[in-house]
DNA sequence: ACCTCGGATGTTATATTGTTACATTGGCAA
DNA sequence: TTGCCAATGTAACAATATAACATCCGAGGT
């Protein structure tokens, strides 16, 4: 994401956290930021890293406090196949969003099939089962990968 | 599972393997039969515990390794959300799973919707992903859990 | 039967991801 | 101001997974 698309995003986050009367607090809104600012999911970890120089002395429970926040808002999502987390891309609004993850150069993308979340909803409910959470997380190569490779 | 069902899906696991011209060896054969045994999913580590008794020093590669051969042939899913792992419950034909995952009793149902598969891969295809592994698995309750609850 | 080669296993150590527990700080409201 | 609760600091630890290298074992060729 450029800086003026992140920039935005982050205007956005902090609207939606002072109407919901949750504080965005500083922590949150860089660890946000390194989300944003990055097209790859990034590990806590490796956020841990990036924080160093930023904050002063980040600790583990200092991202995963951060991250807590931020998934609970609806601000990013786990990838729970990469053990890695990526900025959300149209936090507008709640939504179950699906991801294609390229195994090959690590992009991921999300996209938001209203369809699909209604389909799995619907096949579960049929058994009785209540859907909370849907996870979708498509592993392949994406179409720049696919081209690269049948040159 | 119980113990008939067991032992027909192991045999069927043998007759599989010999097919494909791989080794269902003694300890990979363990490791399926306590998947199969359990109705819930079983981490690795409590794999390892189950093992003691059976084999004699097991140690963490010796599961994962048996793992990754269970998960190879087809023969067990690994649920990214639960850091857990279940016997297929039709391993007869490769194909692309779902899983309904209850937080409440921590039951799994493995479904086949050959349908929401297709769609999937659809979907990606429309932007040029190639699907290799998709992931599904529905975080919710089951009916039996939103029975007791609505008491 | 013997050899040999590669897959399977043994063993030790370590990497990576995530949590617990408790102390301290800081903002907000009565 | 005071009191409270959310947020943060800090240290230790738990859970999941892999690396690296040694050894064993079994199927196939001779």
């Amino acid at each position: 994401m450029n800086s003026t698309l992140v920039n935005r995003a982050l205007k956005h986050a902090e609207a939606l956290c002072r109407r919901r009367g949750v504080r965005l607090t500083e922590q949150r809104k860089i660890v946000l930021r390194l989300l944003c600012v990055s097209d790859k999911p990034i590990s806590a970890y490796e956020l841990l890293d990036r924080m160093r120089g930023v904050v002063k002395n980040p600790a583990p429970p200092t991202v995963y406090r951060a991250l807590d926040f931020l998934l609970e808002q609806g601000l990013v999502h786990k990838l729970e196949s990469l053990h890695a987390y990526v900025g959300c891309t149209h936090p507008d609004h709640p939504h179950a969003s699906q991801f294609l993850i390229c195994d090959d150069c690590g992009e991921v993308t999300e996209v938001e099939d209203a369809g699909l979340a209604k389909s799995l909803k619907t096949a579960g409910k049929a058994i009785g089962f209540r859907t909370k959470r849907p996870i979708v997380e498509v592993l392949g190569t994406c179409a720049q990968c696919n081209a690269k490779r049948d040159e």
